[in-house]
DNA sequence: GCTTGACTGTTACGATATAACACATGATAT
DNA sequence: ATATCATGTGTTATATCGTAACAGTCAAGC
């Protein structure tokens, strides 16, 4: 069993390198994009990266004023267009409950992922999920459902939120 | 171990009486009512019966429209305060993905609800959710996350559709 | 009867998201 | 080389979802 699922879970709540995983991440999604045919062209690289800086969700209208303070459109399609594009190919994921987007720090992994979302702090982050898939799956299967997307989202408190009271 | 959660997940998949599982949710959203105390008026009980006769995911306007035509105030707030109320007691639940409001067949069982939306006939499940539920807060442990609330939710095609090509 | 608190209703607005169309650009076919 | 086409970017306009703030109602308890 090769390790498709490395512990990467705790990264948003722990101290780490934050310019190291950023360019780690954007050179990835350059990888992945080149691999595959993708256009990952400036203004969905740049969203990627806004993303990946502020390295929590963003709502699509905080990405698009950062977006258009850099000259390029200001209407919400902008914004929008990009992320789908970010979302579609598995570089960013949308977080339902927030009605907002945070970048995959581990997109050439494949990964279902699992969101925890702390209430205090607002971060938010990807924790492994192939057990609560596979859970899932059969508890969807025991009646006869075929999943083919599924969002896990937690709210509760990261530990620093929760050691500060 | 105690019997927490039957198995009444494939009822939105099934043929069934669609007017005895409405009227024994509501009767069981009235003893819990009189149990705890709360106020069950007109509009909230008839918000819920419009979510329980309709058996699937409705939009909060689409509720207000119902409310409305039947007398009731024809303003958002009416019928998200309703609604509101009937998630906050776990009479009914919001469908994140949908930004839509479901009935719950069993309010009476202690649940953590796993929803399985099926794509083309828009019906949604409730399905047992204890297991899901195990593996999500032990992956969040893992990582010092404390869970308070989390949403399960799957797209995918339910038996009938599923069939149906 | 008066106060109080919960409920319902309103107006007004904010936040989130998409449809539809114009234009640019680069690849492909002629 | 140029016509065509697909893709992407930008726009305007509008749809959809959700809430703040305040006024009126009404029943319970003093």
């Amino acid at each position: 069993m090769s390790r498709v699922e490395p512990d990467l879970s705790a990264l948003a709540f722990s101290r780490h390198d934050h310019d190291r995983c950023t360019a780690t991440a954007l050179h990835q999604a350059e990888a992945q994009a080149a691999r595959d045919g993708l256009r990952l062209t400036p203004v969905r690289r740049r969203a990627l990266e806004i993303l990946l800086e502020a390295h929590r969700a963003m709502g699509a209208y905080e990405v698009l004023d950062r977006l258009a303070a850099e000259g390029f459109g200001r209407q919400p399609p902008v914004a929008y267009r990009a992320l789908d594009f970010l979302v579609s190919h598995g570089l960013a994921h949308r977080i339902q409950r927030l009605n907002a987007y945070v970048a995959c720090l581990h997109p050439a992994e494949p990964h279902a992922p699992v969101f925890l979302i702390c209430r205090a702090c607002e971060a938010v982050a990807e924790a492994p999920g192939a057990r609560v898939r596979a859970a899932l799956e059969a508890g969807a299967a025991a009646v006869g459902f075929t999943v083919e997307r599924a969002s896990v989202e937690a709210v509760g408190l990261c530990p620093t939120c929760s050691a500060a009271g």
